[in-house]
DNA sequence: GTCTATATTTCGATAGAC
DNA sequence: GTCTATCGAAATATAGAC
């Protein structure tokens, strides 16, 4: 699978053709630091809402400096979807090596539930921008995203094929897999006022996951052995 | 349940004290064209990209005129979430009166599903807002949501004692319905893309729906009759 | 109630010194 | 590579004629 380069449109070259690795450690851990105030500011406030001057201010770089690295707001925004997309996939990364849908499906809304308590923040970027047209997605990740789903629907409906679980539609099955983890990203907000204005406790958060867990393999039949 | 009063900040009686229908009906068309193209714009672009020049273009109200009828931006934002929320509070009507959890939380879906399909709009504003700090919503509705909440668990855990249906955690479980069947609203357009750039079918959204109901139904333990 | 014209603010982006 | 100062564009909001 290939992605568009749509990150740092810098080269990590320099003018004479070689890499200098110092300048080259320096420009990443900068870069990270953008990354990472980025991600928060465009969660928290959407393309349209986000402003260089808060981004600047949370990493602590010169607002200039953005500019210099990443060459303006857009090619930000591109490269952290960029970023957001490749954690994305590794999550599913265990549903291919798993030979049951319990343990397949079940270990894959593990990893999204740890995704969206771990990175809310990227979550809500995503969100964002498929709420808003997707069209960052259509320009740069829409082949790549179209055949990584594809696969996992193959997978699953292999399994159906195999008798290991009822024979439920793999594509609706996913959207509501992505849907109801991702929804204790994107929803925080709401979660947290639904809970008395606290944050889910780790109890709290080990029973929603567990509740959405054998909610869904109990609907496909293909329980857990507890 | 009463609501804060957010909405339209000018009073609908004139300085004599007495209401004049002909304005009171004038004004009533003016704020739903405001309404309707105010909920396209901020649904598309979000608060933060949303600019009131693209909602007079889409309303054919004169910009200055979108002030005089709100006041600001703001308020303006804080009437079309008002409205969005009446019309979520309503699709859960079908659960009160429902005595199966098969008829409930079935038709439950049924009617968010159909929101979805309908008022995709209203779902983005609505997710948007909550993405993004749901603090209008803190403000404005905190108290009602969650009390509207907590009966809809009663009603759930109700079910529950009295054998109805699996002891699922009604909490997330209601989250499962909400983020399942709004996903196909907030996310439309990667459904799209991912349905090789169509916008579902209606035999494609019918196959959604059911997929929905029936996994959630079996995941729960009641299963239509079919 | 409506609209033209404009005031005021804020943002993305850049020039240029260091 | 970094930062101060600033430009030019675009946004919210309003003044004031009709």
């Amino acid at each position: 699978m290939n992605f568009p380069r749509v990150g740092p449109m810098i080269d990590e070259s320099n003018s004479t053709g070689k890499v200098t690795g110092r300048r080259a450690a320096l420009r990443h851990v900068t870069e990270e630091k953008i990354f990472i105030a980025a991600e928060t500011v465009f969660a928290q406030a959407g393309f349209g809402g986000a402003t260089m001057q808060l981004i600047a201010n949370l990493s602590g770089i010169a607002k200039p400096n953005l500019h210099y690295y990443f060459g303006s707001k857009e090619l930000l925004y591109r490269a952290v979807l960029q970023r957001i997309f490749r954690m994305w996939l590794r999550a599913a990364e265990v549903m291919d090596d798993a030979s049951t849908p319990a343990e397949g499906i079940g270990g894959y809304i593990d990893a999204k539930m740890e995704i969206s308590r771990l990175n809310p923040n990227a979550s809500k970027v995503w969100a964002n921008e498929v709420m808003h047209g997707a069209s960052m997605i259509q320009d740069c990740f829409k082949d790549a995203f179209f055949e990584w789903t594809s696969a996992r629907i193959s997978v699953i409906e292999r399994w159906v094929a195999e008798g290991k679980m009822l024979p439920v539609n793999a594509r609706y099955l996913l959207y509501l897999v992505w849907a109801s983890t991702q929804h204790y990203a994107d929803f925080g907000h709401q979660i947290t006022i639904l809970n008395h204005d606290t944050p889910l406790s780790d109890v709290e958060w080990e029973t929603a996951k567990r509740s959405v867990k054998e909610l869904v393999l109990r609907g496909i039949g293909a329980e857990l052995n507890y």
